[in-house]
DNA sequence: ATGGCTTCATAGTGAAGA
């Protein structure tokens, strides 16, 4: 089975990337970020065209996520439960046996701005409702576009962005706090000490320069971890036309 | 360079992303 997750920085303008790359990859479920869209305004039939179901938590202009599944979506769950949050950011369901959760957590600015705060709460909020998650699902992956590089290998440029957004030592610890739950970071289990980025700036020929960062992840439990063998992410949907500043990122579970 | 691009928005010394 073929577990995904992608940044799609607008569904509007990505729909016709994501329809392919599903058709093409075969993948049995894709979680997306950022769909830029009213939840009225998601393209549905479009995936059902393509034998897809999906649960989404829309958003006029900013966040929004979904998941697009093969199979059945049962106990969906818009927003964390524990936390009011204005923003969609996270969405959860169970798919046969799994727990599938879909998150696209605050980016923050800088660490003096006052999403900082709010990028703070909410991961606070998050470890509270993973572990209520964990309490019922044996089964858990995790995944989305963190806005956190784990690591200095998960950063081109580790020197000049030391101590800054999406790499401080305090975000590297909410990062922790969730691994310390019972996840497992399934690509960098994989790719062991390998330099691998997820997303690269739009600008200054980042992409071509390779001046990347890993922060979209796939956390997982144990006995789907123990299961899994393959990763990949897919740098030729960033090389498209017209594409995301992320790379769909996806693990292979037995 | 608190910039450099891209998206969605509105007509803002734009906002937000990462």
């Amino acid at each position: 089975m073929k577990i995904a997750t992608w940044n799609v920085n607008s569904l509007k303008v990505r729909l016709p990337q994501v329809l392919a790359w599903l058709d093409e990859q075969q993948a049995d479920i894709l979680a997306l970020q950022e769909l830029k869209l009213e939840h009225d305004k998601f393209p549905i039939e479009a995936f059902a065209d393509l034998g897809f179901q999906a649960a989404w938590l829309g958003q006029k202009t900013y966040n929004g996520v979904a998941i697009i599944s093969k199979k059945p979506l049962a106990n969906v769950q818009c927003n964390m439960p524990n936390f009011a949050d204005p923003q969609s950011r996270f969405i959860a369901a169970t798919i046969d046996d799994i727990r599938v959760i879909c998150v696209y957590c605050v980016n923050g600015e800088r660490l003096e701005s006052d999403k900082f705060q709010y990028k703070q709460q909410w991961f606070n909020a998050l470890s509270g409702c993973l572990k209520q998650e964990l309490a019922q699902y044996q089964n858990v992956v995790l995944l989305g576009d963190f806005n956190i590089a784990p690591d200095d290998i998960d950063v081109a440029e580790a020197e000049k962005h030391a101590g800054k957004i999406l790499c401080s030592n305090e975000e590297r610890q909410w990062f922790q706090n969730l691994l310390a739950l019972g996840f497992t970071d399934a690509v960098r289990f994989l790719a062991k000490d390998e330099k691998i980025y997820s997303w690269w700036d739009y600008r200054m020929n980042a992409f071509r320069r390779n001046l990347g960062m890993r922060i979209d992840h796939i956390l997982l439990t144990p006995n789907l971890m123990q299961k899994t063998m393959k990763y990949q992410i897919d740098k030729t949907a960033r090389a498209a036309e017209r594409p995301s500043d992320h790379a769909p990122v996806w693990v292979e579970i037995q």
